[in-house]
DNA sequence: AATGAATGAGTGTTCATTCAT
DNA sequence: GATGAATGAACACTCATTCAT
């Protein structure tokens, strides 16, 4: 099991990585009201070649937004291993605020109809929210979280600064500190 | 004061506020994807007739958005007046909350490129400011928000909430608490 | 009922009906594979107005093939009095081959996936069998085709023609008079 | 006799015959919308693989007409010489029919523009003529077809069948039994 | 002032054909 | 010889905007 598909070709592999660097520039810069063929031009590619790699534009978007959770998944465990525990959670939530202004296409494209994260990488979702949950456990540990916060919280504390962040920096901001100092004891 | 346009005929001032109350909730409902015709048809008139009154779709957003921001600061005047002042902040942005389920155009349209609030309704923007600064100003004399939160502080909290709102209810509910939690001294 | 549509105005109608005039003709020429945009380009509007008036390919091929059934009513009709009815029934059917030239479309249409006159124009189909009826009955009390002939097969006869035709004039020529003796005594 | 063309290497012409196969089974069932991509995979093979074999999709349509169309004599030659010579005409029509829902791709094919038996297969045309030339021959010898009856009028009825049989089997089998009946004496 | 028909560029998606591996 | 990735034009359909009535 796992070897349904062969490994692509080295060319087919360039491609496809380089279409979704530019679909997550493209999507974080223009929001998801870019086209598939603004995204083609860009990468230099047919139109045909996203549709190859990317049946849809939903499957694009999705491919685009899992990406980006292991990514955010990295530097959870990166801010864990790296740094001072009991603040790693207050760390992670900044770096999601700072880099968010990427990060128009993920709010966009999950708020928008028919993206489920559970539904198009079930492993990302599992994977980020054990980071999540490591997070809280670590803090809570070392007494910088109160013991009442739940993951869930902490996850509507990193969904909501991505929604506000496609909508306005300083206001994801302000809104996420004063929640960190909801967090606080 | 010394407008240059005379006012609207009788009959014609009917349509336009029933082409924005029309707006709100197809929006509210559909998000920015409804099209005008279909906006024009719910209403009962022609699209040339909604094109009169808002040249672009962009026109018939602000118009709407407006709208909703005199009737936000509307409430927080009566939830001054009415209520115990030293809650109506935190009851307010509750209620904000609970009716952004019909909001969530106010997020898109504003997330969306180029719509800012300052530029297309200056007034409508100082009414909401002062509205929220004496909110804010009412919960600090009695000591349930702490002095040092600021009105720009508790405006990026209300356009906070509805930009979550707009992706999550639940994500909204939760973020809000926690940041109403470090509001309070 | 039936005021469910108010007439067109009187611009829209003649661009109705010039669309429809050229569907037809392409559809003849071509085939089904004719593009919308083609036929747009040809009844010189743009692509939108076709769309306005047949909001799906679809629709625009059934309205074509509902057109021309109407049409072959009336001519069955026309030589049922105007003419010697035991022929009439023969007469018909060397009419449908002769102009079935023009009628690629029908067979097309209806062999392709998914349109079926019974349901795109329940009346249209009415009205074509009671003229093949009538035709049928004549035919057969003046004696000029046997008793056991039915309805249907009549139909079979005529349906059979138009889809020889599509591939072939001689052909559909040929089968047809075979069949016609098959019909007589 | 003096080709052109070595015979193909042992793989290369299991693979042509492979995809034909595949290819008037995908034919038959979705007519001549198929993909080339489709058929290729269905075959097990490269998309390049097709195209070196039938370098147009027209090329390939060819082929499998012309397979059929051998197919078809030798089910002539086969009838003629096991059963009753005076009935084998009539039998091979009533084959034609049966298996003419698997053929709906010949008349598609050969009524879409430009696939023209005569000039893709002289061969497999003379040799489908032959054939039916014999069965008619048999069938006049007997008595049980007019001697008015020519080699066109029966190839007519053949082609007919399969044209009526691309749109309805009913149709198909009820206008043959007609003109069968306009075939007997 | 109001209507609603017309426009035409744009969308996501598909596919026959070509070509680098 | 075989592969399957890439191409790019084409499709049906949509809609914000304009304009004749």
């Amino acid at each position: 099991m796992g070897d349904s598909k062969r490994p692509l070709r080295a060319d087919a592999a360039r491609n496809r990585a380089r279409v979704l660097e530019v679909a997550y520039e493209a999507l974080a810069t223009e929001g998801t009201s870019v086209s598939i063929d603004e995204i083609a031009r860009r990468a230099g590619v047919g139109a045909g070649t996203v549709w190859r790699h990317f049946p849809t534009k939903a499957a694009l978007l999705s491919a685009v937004i899992v990406g980006r959770v292991h990514t955010l998944a990295d530097t959870a465990r990166e801010l864990l291993t790296s740094g001072d525990p009991s603040e790693a959670v207050f760390e992670f939530l900044r770096v999601v605020i700072a880099e968010g202004a990427l990060d128009r296409s993920l709010a966009d494209a999950m708020a928008g109809s028919g993206i489920d994260l559970d539904v198009v990488a079930p492993g990302a979702e599992d994977e980020f929210r054990t980071a999540l949950g490591e997070l809280l456990v670590a803090a809570q540990r070392s007494g910088s979280v109160k013991a009442t916060i739940t993951a869930p919280d902490l996850k509507a504390l990193i969904v909501g600064a991505l929604a506000m962040q496609a909508y306005d920096a300083e206001v994801a901001d302000r809104v996420t500190e004063m929640a960190i100092l909801g967090l606080r004891p």
